[in-house]
DNA sequence: CTTAAATTGTGAATGTGAACACAATCACAT
DNA sequence: ATGTGATTGTGTTCACATTCACAATTTAAG
């Protein structure tokens, strides 16, 4: 099943309207309207109906969305039906975090792999996975079938590491560091900058102050 | 200094901008132009230009943008000339990587408090800050004027605290709790989950495959 | 001094997404 | 049955963002 001709907002949204249904699902909603979904998510009410309505009708009119069932059907549009084998790079102290934390794995993200460079670290038990020798990464990871890679290195050795994985078949790259990654076009690298989202959340929240006092004037 | 009719795509894009100048910036680059900005933000040039000509003409025709004027003056327009003051609730997996990354506090961002519910926890040291105990965290933040607050404590926890949060006067929080908080509307949050970045990312490198076989058919 | 190469700044055209109002539909009470 | 209140689905309109082409400007070389 293919979609054609959905805005790319559209699209992102989606990934939003998961989320909320995956807490409202762990609350145990029944179902859901697109007032109380929209609001939730920070958008508006026509606007997620609208999005939904590219993939078809799953509503029912007076009553609203079954909530299970959207997030079926959202899991489905986004191929997340299956589940993801992720590998993560530098078991540090993010990268530790990571594996131990157990939420992935019911999202059915699954960290089944961590390499390191340090002697200290390889060989040693993190959760329940063994941290391995980055040397031996090319080819373990050929063996596993990983298609996700989280790069939780110093952002010196970033760019190095990005060539390690540039000769794999990985096209997609979850990294911590900050900074550029020359990676061929056809691998998608998302950073992950926490100073970033602060400046912007910081930025937004200014904003709002300011925009009440001016209406607030008349 | 106040910037009318700014599209707010373009004030999004600024922090992306400010992000690869000063990764520019560590790399001793003394001037860099719009195509190459363009190249490492994942934009084109034209929309780089465009985007900053809304602030002023900052580059030299025919040489480009001297990198540290440039992320000057953006560092202004987005009002991150003085340093951040930031607390940390839940010292735990996360939070305590978080305290201990040193980048943050040459970003301006110092996180100077850590709170926690945990007897064992209270009173340690992570870094050079002490963890407090949650508590006293209303009369605490009045007195050292925090700007933001990270909530990385467990899910089934974060509405309750989010309610201790909403009777300070912080309004930016900073979230790793992947679930709705109530919050006033002035108050703005901003969730990080790593999860649904996983997922936007994984779609977006399967679309690109899918994309470019099509390309090559005829 | 003149010309060529590089690169910015920008107005006008184009394209795309958001908003909105309302028809369609459903559950339920009477 | 039938009316009522709630809520979805969508065509149209409008606002906004992107793109593009090119004039303007600078540097450097001949
Ligand atoms: N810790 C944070 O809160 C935080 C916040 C934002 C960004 N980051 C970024 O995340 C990355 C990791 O941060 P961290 O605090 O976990 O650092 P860390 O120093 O604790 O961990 C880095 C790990 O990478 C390993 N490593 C170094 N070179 C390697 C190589 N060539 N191959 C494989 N492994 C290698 C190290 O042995 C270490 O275990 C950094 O780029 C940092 O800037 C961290
Ligand atoms: N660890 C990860 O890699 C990761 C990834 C994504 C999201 N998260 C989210 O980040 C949050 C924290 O994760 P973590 O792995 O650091 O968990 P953690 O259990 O290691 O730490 C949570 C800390 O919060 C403290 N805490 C509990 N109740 C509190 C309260 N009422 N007031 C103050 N402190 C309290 C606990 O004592 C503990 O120290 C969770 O919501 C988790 O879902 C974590």
């Amino acid at each position: 099943m293919t979609y054609r001709d959905v805005p790319t907002e559209t699209m992102d949204r989606l990934f939003l309207y998961m989320r909320a249904l995956t807490c409202l699902r762990r609350e145990k909603s029944e179902t859901v309207s697109s007032s109380r979904l929209a609001e939730i998510c920070n958008v508006n009410a026509p606007k997620v109906r609208k999005d939904l309505s590219y993939f078809g009708e799953f509503g029912v009119r007076g009553v609203g969305y079954n909530v299970n069932e959207l997030l079926d059907h959202i899991r489905r549009i986004l191929k997340l039906d299956r589940s993801v084998n992720v590998a993560l790079i530098g078991a540090g102290n993010i990268g530790r975090a990571l594996i131990t934390h157990s939420s992935f794995q019911l999202e059915g993200f699954n960290i089944s792999m961590a390499f390191d460079i340090d002697r200290e670290k390889i060989g040693t038990r993190v959760g329940s996975i063994t941290v391995e020798d980055m040397m031996d990464f090319p080819d373990r990871v050929e063996e596993e079938g990983i298609d996700l890679a989280i790069l939780a290195v110093p952002e010196e050795v970033a760019p190095e590491i990005a060539r390690i994985i540039a000769d794999t078949n990985i096209i997609s790259i979850l990294s911590f560091a900050p900074c550029e990654l020359c990676m061929p076009e056809n691998v998608k690298v998302t950073c992950v900058d926490l100073s970033m989202e602060m400046a912007r959340l910081l930025y937004n929240s200014r904003q709002t102050v300011t925009r009440k006092k001016k209406e607030r004037k008349p």
